[in-house]
RNA sequence: CGGAGUGUGGCGCAGCCCGGUAGCGCGCUUGCUUUGGGAGCAAGAUGUCGUAGGUUCGAAUCCUAUCACUCCGACCA
């Protein structure tokens, strides 16, 4: 390609509403350009970077059997009151009518449509296993759209979806899609970790997430250095820090603690570890009659250790509270324990379900709130002067150096960019009624699984993790151009001119995708725009140099180019970028 | 959805408090010079000041409404 036939358009300054890295690096770049909030237009320079993407996505999924097909962006909101998910998905979904006032959405993901093709076209276990992808336009109107294209409503996704006749095969399903990620990841050059991932509101069994590794990711990733453990924050499991209940040593004591409503104030005040005392978290559950009045209400009083946080996902598996549950009002609160937030415990309780987390059911001598405003009780022990916990439970998240939960090493913590995801044992085939005839000749409900890898968001996770104060570096993989010839002064010398062209022509014979900048800028400018679009090989060419029969190679990380025959450079080159054209 | 804020040329911003008919930097156009890391000089072009009302002799500036966008939070995956 020839910068002056292509399309570059470069920004010294970024927008201001840009706030991340990667969004300001693809808005300066020209890469995309915001059309409305969570909206983009991918400029081409920003399209050949998602084109090759998704190459690399097209050929691992093809190598794992899974085939190619693409459902319609709108959907007839039929198929999706069939599964419920009309009803579940909340404003998320965006929803239109056509003319004739029928409900149609904008596909955020596409369970429903694939499954009704499999109610229409699988008859017989004779057709699976079956594994149908699309890489499609997706919407999903997030309340607040963010950080460019990573957190955008329209984004372009792949999407999987797998049939199977049996948990075996369905199990076979998830490991061939599981190995494709890790080949897709691992081709497009990026550092990741694939985590055990709750399966939310998709439901389902197993679930992955792959995870960049980035600071600026919005997930939190729990992992144990010295096995192979890793979670996602909702997920990963804690174990009891304390593995038996120790005696009790401390009489328990109202202690004046006024004012202290924190944790952290009370330990200060006692001068006691935060590890010793234990904060108190209300909770409401309803229960509803059929029109939907609330007839009943209980009140969960859940404990975690002053130093812990607890986990939403976790409190939501816990029986009783699996069916939804709010955060309780000072009201109930006041009527429950006969006093305001800030001084409650679980001493001298009725009424209220005390759910302990596990660290917490093993403690002794701990502090906590008094139910009276301005106490806390000291020498707090489960049995001796409150009955034990009517629920232990793991209901907070992990924090560093937690004993990991395979017993091999402590837990540590990094942040990443969820850029895949693969769910199995979806529920919708047997939602929608779906059914193939089995080797008995009865009917049989198929095993489904869904895949998904984020296109758009793989592209800027990937700036997230390659960049400088330049600009972007690509992995070579994903760059718009793996190479550039960078001629000073094209238009003024003829030697130059000459040289560039024919390692440019030799280049393109070779099948390397490589831009020629012969738009003649001054060399200031052309460098640093090729500096932040981030082409990850660039080859100079300067009368001074080739005098000395000498080209300038520098690859986008390097500090410094390094001199190489002009005879030899495109071999070199060539060598280099060998593994990347297979 | 709650809170806060911002809309002025392609981008970044000033002007608004204290009304008098719009300015700076970058970019863009033309010419000359320059040419190995974001050039210099000169001449230019580009804005119904988000939109709609209102107040006023006069509104970018004050008032009201509205739209869009951003940030923090909640929510969601």
């Amino acid at each position: 390609m020839r910068a002056s036939t292509f399309f570059i358009s470069t920004l010294k300054e970024a927008p201001a509403d840009a706030d991340v890295i990667s969004q300001k690096l693809m808005l300066r770049a020209g890469m995309i350009k915001k059309l409305a909030a969570g909206i983009y237009n991918y400029m081409p320079m920003g399209l050949r970077v998602i084109k090759k993407v998704e190459r690399v996505v097209r050929e691992e999924m093809e190598r794992a059997g899974a085939i190619e097909l693409l459902t319609p962006f709108v959907q007839p909101a039929e198929l999706w009151m069939e599964s419920g998910r009309w009803d579940k998905m909340g404003p998320e979904m965006l929803r239109i009518k056509d003319r004739h006032e029928r409900d149609f959405i904008l596909q955020p993901t596409s369970e429903e449509v694939l499954a009704d093709i499999f109610r229409q076209d699988i008859r017989s276990y004779r057709q699976l296993p079956i594994n149908f992808y699309q890489i499609q336009t997706k919407f999903r109107d997030e309340r607040r759209p963010r950080f460019g294209v990573m957190r955008g409503r329209e984004f372009t996704m792949k999407d999987a979806y797998s049939f199977d006749r049996d948990a075996e095969g369905a199990r076979k399903s998830y490991d061939a899609m599981y190995d494709a990620y890790v080949r897709v990841f691992n081709r497009l050059g990026l550092t990741f970790r694939p985590v055990e991932a709750d399966t939310g509101n998709i439901g389902g069994e197993r679930s992955h997430e792959f995870q960049v590794i980035a600071d600026t990711g919005e997930d939190a990733l729990v992992y144990c250095p010295t096995s192979d453990y890793a979670a996602n924050m909702e997920k990963a499991e804690c174990v009891a820090l304390n593995v038996t209940r120790a005696e009790p040593t401390q009489p328990m004591v109202k202690t004046p603690t006024p004012g202290k409503t924190k944790c952290e104030d009370v330990a200060t005040l006692l001068n006691i570890p935060l590890a010793d005392t234990v904060k108190s978290i209300v909770l409401a559950t309803e229960k509803r009659d059929e029109k939907g009045n609330v007839v009943a209400t209980t009140i969960w009083l859940l404990l975690i250790r002053g130093d812990h946080e607890l986990n939403e996902v976790k409190a939501n598996k816990i029986n009783g509270l699996n069916a939804g549950f709010r955060f309780a009002s000072e009201a109930e609160i006041e009527s429950s324990f006969g006093c305001k937030p800030g001084y409650l415990g679980p001493v001298g309780l009725s009424g209220v379900i005390v759910v302990a987390d596990r660290s917490v059911a093993n403690m002794s001598d701990f502090v906590t709130g008094a139910n009276t405003v301005d106490f806390h009780f000291t020498g707090v022990n489960w049995g001796r002067d409150l009955p034990e916990p009517a629920v232990v439970a793991d209901i907070r998240n992990a924090v560093e150096g937690d004993p990991s939960p395979d017993g091999k090493g402590v837990l540590a913590i990094q942040r990443g960019i969820e850029v895949g995801h693969v769910f199995s044992g979806l529920p919708y085939p047997a939602k929608m009624g779906i059914t193939f005839l089995g080797e008995n000749g009865k009917p049989q409900t198929p095993l489904m699984g869904s895949y998904g890898i984020g296109i758009t968001r793989v592209v800027a996770a990937a700036i997230e993790q390659n960049h400088d104060a330049r600009g972007i570096i690509w992995p070579t993989a994903m760059a718009p151009f793996s190479v550039v010839v960078a001629p000073i002064g094209y238009a003024k010398s003829e030697t130059v001119r000459a040289a560039a062209d024919s390692i440019y022509n030799q280049l393109l014979s070779r099948g390397i995708d490589v831009l020629i900048d012969d738009r003649d800028e001054r060399p200031g400018v052309m460098l640093a725009d090729l500096e932040l679009i981030g082409i990850p090989h660039r080859v100079v060419i300067g009368e001074r140099s080739l005098k000395e029969g000498n080209v300038e190679y520098q690859q986008r990380r390097d500090a410094e180019p390094r001199m190489v025959k002009v005879a030899e450079v495109v071999d070199q080159l060539a060598v280099k970028l060998r593994p990347l054209e297979t």
